[in-house]
DNA sequence: ATTCTTAATGTTATAGCATTACAGTTTTTT
DNA sequence: AAAAAACTGTAATGCTATAACATTAAGAAT
């Protein structure tokens, strides 16, 4: 998508929460922690959340309706990304496959499906939450 | 996951509802559309779509907060399923890939990740849309 | 520097999605 | 018939997301 700038300070503020944290956050978890720097309202924790996400430093986790900053280097190169979420701890793994790319792109090819963005996400339990 | 009964009213009402629609609906679309039959709260609809997605009849697209009536015949086999979203009509794909499947397996494996569920969405425009 | 333009912010209100808690009923099993 | 399990009804509440509008800040053009 389009090319970070630097950023403001609303989006520095959310980036830097989500960067800490070690579990993905909603847009209210994150408010709640900066509303002691004066962000007061929802809107402007998306509005933030929805500059990051297109510049490819944060994702949204569709089914927790959760975000999570990017756990790879320069992610809008990879663009079709999955995660395993442990449904114990919460931890999320951020990893890309090509292959399941290759695949899926074979498949929408055929259908002559135009993709804009695929939501790979996988519910479960990690290693260390199943001993 | 468990075993179809015979449906109970609620879940045949919800079920038909969701058969007959073209397109995913929202809990409280389904529930509009049940009124005059006399359910009156979204916890009832709520309950007839947890039973009927533990059987298969049913999914969650994650990314929409919408359900939809299974494409195929038998759902709870193939257990992991992919789905084509068009933005701009709603037109849902459903459809399975062995071979997404198996590298996604051999990549939850390689973590020791125990998954449950998979969701694969893929939001784009449909060829129909796309002219 | 001043105007023009675009992007970001602040605020309130509202819309949409999902669950908790509790009470009652029906169905199935023993 | 009694006990257990599944399903239903209802009200209240909580969580997630956006619409609408006013204001401010930042960047580009003249
Ligand atoms: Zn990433
Ligand atoms: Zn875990
Ligand atoms: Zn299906
Ligand atoms: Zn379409």
């Amino acid at each position: 998508m389009n090319t970070q700038p630097r950023l403001t300070r609303n989006q520095d503020m959310v980036f830097r929460v989500l960067v800490d944290a070690k579990t993905p956050l909603s847009a209210y978890t994150i408010l709640d922690q900066v509303r002691e720097f004066g962000i007061r309202a929802p809107l402007q924790i998306y509005r933030a959340l929805d500059k990051l996400q297109g510049w490819g430093m944060v994702h949204r986790l569709e089914s927790l309706n959760a975000f999570i900053a990017c756990a790879r280097a320069d992610c809008q190169r990879h663009e079709m990304v999955a995660f395993a979420i442990c449904d114990k701890c919460r931890h999320v793994s951020e990893f890309s496959d090509a292959q399941v790319k290759a695949h899926l792109d074979n498949w929408v090819g055929d259908k002559e499906f135009l993709a804009n963005q695929t939501a790979i996400e996988i519910r479960g339990t990690c290693r260390a939450c199943a001993r």
